[in-house]
DNA sequence: TAGATTGTTAATCGATTAACAATC
DNA sequence: TAGATTGTTAATCGATTAACAATC
């Protein structure tokens, strides 16, 4: 059951929410595991395992309660929850995060944005001011904050991964292209953009080849 | 040799070009599969057995040339020779894509950025000028593209995709929140952000658990 | 009830790790 | 040469798929 999901399930369990969320809105109440398999592109079987370790209940003889498996995987993955989130870096990626509204749909709150740069400090960016990293210890002693997106250049991630854990953040969304050393309390998830363009580039070699 | 390079060992590829790329910039010339482990996290033996599937070479007794060992992987992932990439949306993430210049140190290159806002089109980001979707088919017959990216709205995925294919692009690097369908002969690559996140979610639930 | 589909156990497949012979 | 480390084969481990009994 509980805690014994492993990292390929977990994997998928953002993606069965995704699909989960689509069916709701398109109304559709009950599925199958062979009818998401198929639009999913998985086997039946490993659907129905996948859901089986997460916790997961269907009916025998009809199939998985949409909304239900849907609020459920949400649970599992603690999104049901708000989380609040600050930004560390106001470059084009902090910026792009912290004007995208797609994370609230999932909970996650952007509360502050940071940068040293004095060009950046006071700048407007959506709703939020950019504030001073100066001052980043008064701002965590003033609001709870789950999630420190980190958006600087590459020389300042390490750092601001230390300082910022010394504040008490245990929790790091990195988009500094280097894999950097945290605690073994802390957690951090790693999104390497560049990696994912050259896998892509491997992949349209391929598929050339195949002509 | 080449072509059996599976998922999980492509999945990889990346990271050792890296890792490699910041042992080159350190003037490490040469690396055995022992240090590369410790440094990287990984078993020595997975890595000797990932070089050599991926058709790398070192030398029995030494270790692996890091400067031959990067040109190779950056090979085989392709990225020895430069790809036009043409953006399509200019909103948050499309923005920072275009801005952001640590694609170009891969060799990849943004050519043009497209919307249909009326608002967007004509404004200039960075040094290009945002253009109109509606002339995205002219665009591509003046110049040779390589990979879309898409930073469209949920909405406009699919249909962006069917009309770039049909003006022939055959690989894309997918920031839509949807699996988009493709045609056999096109590559997609997906980032999908919130998926990241939520996977933080869980992972943070887990190791607070451990106290 | 009969039909359908889950939950779960067993079989298969692939990926990782271990071991060691080859060789620089 | 001796020591070190690769290249590669074999063993282990984990994840996926198949099968089927349980049950709605």
């Amino acid at each position: 059951m509980a805690g014994s999901i492993s990292e390929a399930v977990l994997r998928r369990l953002p993606r069965y929410y995704r699909y989960l969320n689509e069916l709701e809105a398109d109304h559709v109440m009950q599925i199958s595991s062979k009818e998401l398999a198929e639009r999913m592109g998985l086997t039946a079987s490993q659907i129905r395992q996948d859901i089986n370790c997460s916790g997961g209940e269907g009916r025998q003889g009809f199939g998985y309660s949409v909304p239900k498996l849907r609020r459920h995987i949400g649970k599992v993955l603690g999104i049901q929850s708000k989380q609040n989130m600050i930004i560390i870096g106001a470059g084009n990626i902090g910026s792009a995060v912290a004007l995208s509204d797609s994370f609230r749909t999932s909970n996650f709150y952007t509360v502050a944005i940071f940068d040293t740069d004095p060009q950046k400090i006071g700048k407007k960016i959506g709703a939020l001011t950019v504030l001073d990293y100066k001052d980043v210890a008064a701002f965590l002693k003033r609001q709870p904050v789950h999630i420190a997106v980190l958006a600087v250049p590459f020389a300042s991630g390490q750092s601001v991964v230390d300082r910022l854990h010394d504040l008490g953040v245990t929790a790091f969304w990195n988009f500094v292209p280097a894999d950097l050393d945290i605690p073994d309390d802390a957690t951090i998830v790693s999104v390497h953009l560049e990696e994912g363009l050259q896998i892509l580039s491997y992949k349209m070699k391929e598929s050339s080849q195949t002509f």
